[in-house]
RNA sequence: GGCUCGGUAGCUCAGCUGGUUAGAGCGUGGGAUUCAUAACCCCAAGGUCGGGAGUUCAAGUCUCCCCCGAGCCA
């Protein structure tokens, strides 16, 4: 079974930021992982480049809608390369192939006599993208969430029959394990439960927009379009010479439906109400999951323009490094949280997890095998038995790391990993080889603590995989290993379930001069 | 205004269906050690579990009220 999983396709009004780099990178993490269990994974990411604000933003900018969507979705398409994000596609709305799959979407839809019109009149925002409920007679609404200038709107929509849908979407919601993480289920419940309108899935006057075929003058409303992008990036010409027309009807084999839509919390109820019913009235299967990861902060305080605190995704990459943010991200807030950003703790957790305890387990073990055992890893004696404490020590990280991954807690799976380097960690400070080893005749026991550490330091690495890949690679490679495939389209030839195994590491097989795997970060001022 | 979710050591958080001296990591202080990236390992201090009342033999854990923060709906 394909194990499809999407990450919101970024509205381009902007460059992205550091949110939007946060839900990807945890995606990544979570594709990397099952493909690594030997699923075959789709990875869907993209941007969603339809409606008024992008409109208007081109104007403002001087270009053409279109002209602006390239530039900023060039951004995002660049920014995922360089945080080497594995993803199997990148979908953009403004494609004529997503044209095409909204079209038979919408007869679907409409067939089942799900569209009608209706009159909408209100106060509208464009930020939004929303009408907002009557502001109470001011003279100049301002949208609460924007603050800024509601535009009146009195046009004739197509509205889709949401309210048809009331129950089937209560039963779902009801699952336990749709929702997640599951302290935000209620909301959504209580929402759903104060009675489902229909709402307006077209705009009149908005050129910026995919014209709604029948109804001339209505492009679609961009969530109802962008949703859909879903389906398009799946439905994708596989490169293999087929023609690239599949349609709705082949969804069914090519990974629909998803195994998690990953997205912020602010647009959980468009995922979890508004897209479920779409799909019920179009004839195809619903999400298994939607997750909705909570929102970051930084030094305790939102990050926006006006306070110009914003953490830039980029900058940060250059000077910190994939590995570094990564792994602060993921080990140290909770996934589904909110989670502060700051500075000192990312820098602390970098060095000590990851420079120190990971970093170092590695290189001390390593220089010493490599002095006294002819740089090659040395016979493993004992240390090859299932009782020995570190593989029971790897055992137990190993059986935390999975379910946790597998349930997007990224931080348990790291932590978890962690605990077994502190362990092997532990292990030589007590075996103490370098003091057993100037004592004559105990050659054996210092080869075989030195193996059990060296293959705790395996295990760390192949756990360590989803989460930073290229530390876990140049672990491997300082242990003469090859390199986790974890990207798209890539197979081991081991498994890496098998690869996980105690004691697989070759005896005798000649060590790297060791180089520290990971530099300790050394700030220099505010980032 | 209604509702949701939080408020546990300086910081980030664990604490399941109520039950021995409330835990972990980071930070701080001390010790030990020298294989290693001034790293590792060990130990310690630090909490009247937001406040108040109640239920109970027993409450961080249940009930009610209040305060603070984030959010959803109106």
């Amino acid at each position: 079974m394909t194990y499809t999983l999407t990450t919101p396709l970024y509205y381009v009004n902007d460059k992205p930021h550091l949110g939007s780099a946060y839900t990807t990178l945890a995606c990544d993490a979570l594709a990397r992982f099952q493909r690594l269990k030997g699923e075959e994974v789709v990875l869907i990411t993209g941007c969603d480049e339809h409606g008024q604000k992008i409109q208007r933003t081109a104007e403002a900018a001087g270009l053409s809608p279109q002209a602006h969507c390239d530039r900023i979705s060039a951004e995002y398409h660049q920014l995922w390369q360089q945080w080497q994000i594995s993803n199997d596609r990148f979908i953009r709305t403004s494609d004529p192939r997503h044209r095409r799959i909204v079209h038979e979407f919408f007869g679907r839809v409409e067939a089942n006599g799900d569209v009608v019109e209706g009159r909408q009149q209100g106060w509208y925002c464009v930020a939004c993208e929303e009408f907002k409920d009557d502001p109470a007679g001011a003279l100049d609404p301002q949208c609460p969430v924007h603050q800024r200038s509601l535009e009146w709107r009195d046009e004739v929509n197509l509205f889709f029959r949401l309210s048809r849908y009331q129950e089937q979407i209560e039963a779902l919601i009801a699952q336990p394990e749709f929702i997640q993480p599951a302290s935000r289920r209620r909301e959504v419940q209580n929402f759903v439960a104060q009675g489902l309108r229909d709402f307006s899935i077209s705009r009149v006057n908005l050129p910026w927009g995919i014209p709604v075929p029948g109804h001339d003058g209505h492009t679609f409303y961009v969530w109802f379009d962008a949703l859909l992008g879903y389906l398009t990036a799946l439905l994708e010409s596989q490169g293999d010479g087929e023609t690239s027309e599949a349609g709705l009807g082949e969804l069914s084999q090519r990974g629909w439906p998803a195994q998690v839509h990953v997205i912020g919390k602010d647009i959980l109820r468009f995922h979890a109400v508004y897209w479920p019913a779409m799909l019920l009235s179009a004839g195809l299967e619903l999400p298994k999951q939607v997750f909705g990861h909570g929102f970051l902060t930084r030094e305790g305080q939102k990050m926006g323009k006006s306070i110009g605190n914003v953490l830039d995704p980029e900058a940060l990459l250059e000077r910190c490094g994939a590995d570094a943010v990564r792994w602060y991200l993921l080990r140290d807030i909770p996934f589904g949280d909110d989670g502060d950003f700051q500075q000192q703790r990312f820098v602390d957790l970098v060095n000590n997890d990851l420079a120190n305890t990971i970093g170092n387990m590695l290189n001390r073990t390593s220089a010493m095998a490599r002095r006294w055992f002819e740089g090659t890893v040395p016979p493993a004696g004992a240390a090859q038995n299932a009782d020995h404490p570190l593989a029971q020590a790897a055992n137990a990280a190993i059986a935390l790391v999975i379910p946790n991954l597998e349930t997007l807690d990224f931080r348990g799976a790291a932590e978890a990993s962690l605990q077994l380097a502190i362990a092997a960690n532990g292990f030589l400070n007590t075996q103490a080889p370098w003091s057993v080893m100037k004592k004559e005749g105990n050659q054996d026991q210092v080869a075989s603590d030195l193996y059990a550490v060296l293959e705790a330091a395996r295990l760390v690495a192949l756990l360590l995989g989803p989460l930073v890949p290229d530390l876990s690679a140049r672990m491997l490679e300082q242990l003469a290993q090859a390199p986790l495939n974890s990207g798209p389209n890539q197979t081991n030839s081991i498994p890496w379930l098998q690869q996980l195994q105690w004691g697989r590491l070759a005896v005798g097989s000649p060590l790297p001069e060791p180089a520290p795997v990971m530099a300790r970060l050394e700030l220099d001022g505010p980032l």
